[in-house]
Order: C-alpha cells, then sequence, then structure tokens
DNA sequence: CGAGGATGTTTACAGTGTCAACAGAGAAGG
DNA sequence: CCTTCTCTGTTGACACTGTAAACATCCTCG
C-alpha cells in the first residue's frame, strides 16, 4: 500500500494508462495508438501521462514489456516435449501464433526500435545503427535461453551460436512475412501460419540433425 | 518529350520528389521523412505533391519500389553460382546486406504495409488483417522466382514449397534481427551480419541437402 | 488568341508530441 | 490547526504533420 498503489487523484494512472494503449493498439492499430488518445481513454489531460513516462517511447516500452512478458511464458508452455527437435518445433509455433494473434505488439515489440518519438518540434532525426537493443533484453532473453538449451541439444558445440541465430531468424522472419501479410502469393503460403511454422520448423531441425560434420553417419 | 519529362512548371517534380524522399529517408531516418519536408527539399509549397501521389503513402510506395529493385538487381547479381546450394547462400548474403546497407529502405519495404497515412483527421485506423501484400509483388517477385529456382535444385518436390519460404524466413528474420540491432547481445551476435548471414545459410542448406527422405543416401 | 487542363500556391483545419506555468490534494512539521 | 512542500494533474501554447478547398499560373490545343 506504500508503494504505488491506492488513490492519489486517479487511482493509479500508470498501469491504466499501459493497459489503455495496449486496448488501443490491438483494437485500432498502431497509428491510432497516440499519446493523447491513452490520455483520453484514461479519462485525464494530455499531459497527465508525462508524470508517468518520459515520453511516448516511454509508454510504448512499457506496452512493449507486457507482450516480451507474455511472449516468454508461450515459449516456456510450448517447451514441454521431452525430445529436444519437438520441443524446438513447439517454440517456434508458438513464437508464429504469437505474432500473428498479436500482431500489433509483436511489430511494437521487435519492429523498429524507438519509433515513437516522431514528430516534436526539435528532432534529433538519426541514431548510429550500432548500440541499440532495447527490446527483448532479459525479459525474451528467458525465452532466448529455452530456445538455446534446446538447440544445443540438436547440434555439435562448435554449430551451437550458428544454429542458435539460424533458428531464431527462421522463426522471426516466418513470422515477419506472415504478420505484414508477405506469404499471400506463394504457393505454400495460403496455408495458416501455424502449420507453415510447423512445417519450416520440421524441416529446419530435420537438415540439423542430419547434417552432422563429425564422422557418426554412414 | 511527350510523356512526362521536360520542363512544366517545375522540371519532373515527381521524381525529384523520390529522389529527395529516397534521401531524406536514408539520411535522417523514418521520421524525418515527411511529406512536406520532401517537399521543401524539392522546392516547392507543402501541397504540391498531391498532384503526383494520391497520399504519403503513394509517396512512399514509389520509394519501396526504387529499393524493390536495386534489391531484386542484387539477388540477381549474387546469383552467379553454378552450384545451387552456393548461389543460395550467395542469395541469402545478399539479402542481409542489402538491408544492412539501406536499413531504413529495407524497413520502409518489408516492415510493416502501409505505416504512412498516420495522423489524418478521418483515421479508418484499422485494416483487417488478411489481404494486403502491397510491397514485393511482381519486383521482388522475380527474386522470389529466383530462389525458387534455386531451391528447387536442391530439395525433392514435396519439400520444395516449404523450403522456399524457409529460405525466404531465414534470411529475412536474419535481416531484421541485424537491422534492428537485436543480435548485440547473442553469442554469434557479434559478427559482421553478412559473416552471419553466410554461416547461417551454409548451416540451412547444408540441412536440405542432407535431410532426403528418399532412399538415396546410406 | 482564347479555352481548358495540368501543375503549383495559399489558406485552413484537425491532430500530434511536448514545453511552461499553474492548481489541487495529501503528507510533514511547526 | 495551520503552513508548507511535493506529488499529481490541468490549461495553454508552439512546432509540426497530413490533407481538403479555393485560387493562381503556365502549357497546349483548337
Amino acid at each position: 500500500m506504500s508503494t504505488e498503489k491506492a488513490g492519489y487523484h486517479h487511482g493509479n494512472l500508470r498501469e491504466t494508462l499501459v493497459r489503455t494503449a495496449l486496448t488501443l493498439l490491438e483494437e485500432s492499430g498502431v497509428e491510432a495508438l497516440s499519446l493523447r488518445a491513452a490520455a483520453r481513454g484514461a479519462g485525464v489531460s494530455a499531459m497527465a501521462p508525462y508524470r508517468h513516462f518520459a515520453d511516448k517511447a516511454a509508454l510504448l516500452a512499457a506496452v512493449a514489456d507486457q507482450g516480451y512478458a507474455d511472449l516468454r511464458d508461450r515459449l516456456a508452455a510450448a517447451d514441454t516435449q521431452a525430445d529436444p527437435r519437438q520441443a524446438l518445433v513447439e517454440q517456434g509455433v508458438a513464437y508464429v501464433r504469437f505474432a500473428c494473434e498479436r500482431p500489433a505488439l509483436f511489430r511494437l515489440m521487435l519492429g523498429a526500435p524507438s519509433a515513437g518519438a516522431a514528430p516534436g518540434p526539435k528532432a534529433p532525426a538519426h541514431q548510429p545503427p550500432g548500440p541499440q537493443p532495447p527490446g527483448p533484453k532479459k525479459t525474451a532473453g528467458s525465452g532466448y535461453d529455452i530456445l538455446s538449451a534446446r538447440v544445443a541439444g540438436l547440434v555439435a558445440e562448435d554449430r551451437r551460436d550458428t544454429a542458435v541465430v539460424a533458428a531464431w531468424s527462421l522463426v522471426h522472419g516466418l513470422a515477419c512475412l506472415a504478420v505484414d501479410g508477405r506469404l499471400h502469393g506463394m504457393p505454400g503460403g495460403m496455408a495458416a501460419p501455424e502449420a507453415l511454422a510447423r512445417q519450416v520448423t520440421s524441416l529446419f531441425t530435420a537438415g540439423l540433425v542430419a547434417a552432422r560434420p563429425p564422422s557418426v553417419s554412414a
């Protein structure tokens, strides 16, 4: 009760703002998610959010954090299979399913970083493309750990890092293409993205286990 | 001379606008690319672009078309190797290299569709997530054909569609992750994205050729 | 030379992110 | 109890955006 819960003026505005912003995002799209609209939805004035968030990007980051938590939970929940190959497939399917079920959130989380502060009066305008991973740092990092552990069970150690990057790239790319409707013209693209994810990740993991360089097979 | 070339009032505004917008995009980022800024850079008034583009999204689409052409050329230029496996790797590297060299353009081309018309007075606000591939229709479709042909040389016909989707997903995902700086915390992520692309696509193609279900190997 | 259409300008409006100055509510201390 | 101070929220303003309507200009065609 002493931390930040019960009522000052509004109650707890911060949480209300995040929830309102998330609703706005998922029901009306990114372009409808403005700071003023969130404030309006929370029943406060346009400047009130600035008592809880430094700028629009900070609100968006808070919304994205919700998404990271949900995604991490889903990946963990999909990691029940004992066979690492099956587990990897299920994780990939869960990743793509998340993206398809919550496309706007997914894009906010893993799209272009800090696309929030746009048309202000003073625009610093550019950022060096180097050091800026404001996204799935620690939260989705756990998801990354889960993925990494599963890949470790499938490939030799010298190819592990490459395989992890490849696995993430595969499902992330499929998720992006599906979410952005880029698979519609393709031969296999008419299938449900989840089914596609299953096929694609199965193909990938099959290749992983089949292409062992050490002298074991044959 | 009768088509649209020599001078009316400005010369050919349309091309100037596209060029200005492209420069703005690549030198100052998406958030600096406004219709008014493009007009300003072209030396005309804010409303002049509307004689050549229906709205901001149309300008962005024209800019993206430049990118599709460049990407297609690069993919074609990378397709010189005789060995389909090597050719596939080179295509993937070229794709990732394009994304890393022109990140803003890449995101405009293959990011969220129609993210142009944002804060107008009347906002229709949402689009059903179904039929909307305004991106690499015909242009990058040629790139798709090149990719498809190469994959066809590596896998059996019943897995071909899946393999094509997987290949595109793999390089597209890697490109997105690299462009958005999402690989910096990863074990193998410190390497140059091009080197990563080579490793990842090599691993993938190796798996493709190794995991043949018909009774040929062994 | 006059009509018409293509092209560009001015003005205006609604909406946005954000700064500055102000107002109310709840706690701290006399 | 009253004062003061610090959160919290409000009002007003500014610079900027995309875009509609009305007007001006210039080229071309008849």
